[in-house]
DNA sequence: AACTATTTATAAGA
DNA sequence: TTCTTATAAATAGTT
């Protein structure tokens, strides 16, 4: 089915304007959207092993990020360790892994806390993990 | 300032199409907008203590629930733990904190176990990068 | 490994 | 501080 004419409307937007929106016949008659985008899941796993490797590559790489994020802005010191299905570790922590279990082990001594501060904390945020070659991880 | 006359003009979209848009005149001269929205912000620490305070809220929570949704979504085990500047603990994990953190130590620290560590797990071991973006953050 | 349309997270403002 | 709003950022499904 093809469209006879061109579209032109005026809508409605929030808060209240009014814009104009015209198509292009080109526009109206082309084939249907390459992809859906970006559907909304439960949040229960993921039984296809492969969407769930996909999905626990991205996923990943998006709380790593996060969690840096989150140290850099506000001064926080993290860890953060998980085992991959296959038992492959990755971690993440600033000022070190080492550094944030021993002061959670050590149930919030101060003392072995501030013994742990590096002086530019910000060049010491450290990263292991394990994987395979990686893509880019973009702060 | 007020606009003297509507605006109206084709963009280009991708993938291409034509798409024209016209304003209209009420909208042209609207005052501000009630909010500007969600800012882009560089990450590098936030100065201001009260705003560091809110972001910090917001974005532990954010890492949490992402932490969370990856360990449901992917079966996988982790466990979190966060120290606020004042020093406050913040901790999640799954099955436990203490099982993934004896898990984690019983791999061996990653410090410590550098040395028998196999050459391509040593390369990707260990990174540290500056606060401002960097280009190609290899994981 | 890229892309795109959407959902989700969140910086500001109220 | 909690709620709202507009916008930035993450990502599910597709190619």
């Amino acid at each position: 089915m093809s469209v006879k004419s061109p579209i032109s409307t005026w809508v409605l937007t929030s808060p209240p304007a009014k814009i104009k929106i015209s198509i292009a016949m080109e526009t109206l008659n082309k084939k249907k959207r390459s992809s859906r985008g970006r559907q909304k899941i439960d949040i229960k796993k993921i039984e296809n092993e492969a969407a769930r490797q996909v999905a626990f590559t991205k996923r990943r790489q998006g709380v790593m990020k996060k969690a840096s994020e989150l140290s850099i802005l506000c001064g926080v010191e993290f860890a953060i360790v998980a085992f991959s299905p296959a038992g492959k570790p990755f971690s993440l922590g600033h000022p070190s892994v080492e550094s944030i279990v021993a002061r959670f082990l050590d149930h919030g001594s101060v003392a072995a806390g501030l013994a742990q501060q590096p002086a530019e904390w910000q060049l010491n945020l450290q990263c292991a993990y394990a994987p395979r070659p990686t893509p880019n991880f973009q702060l």
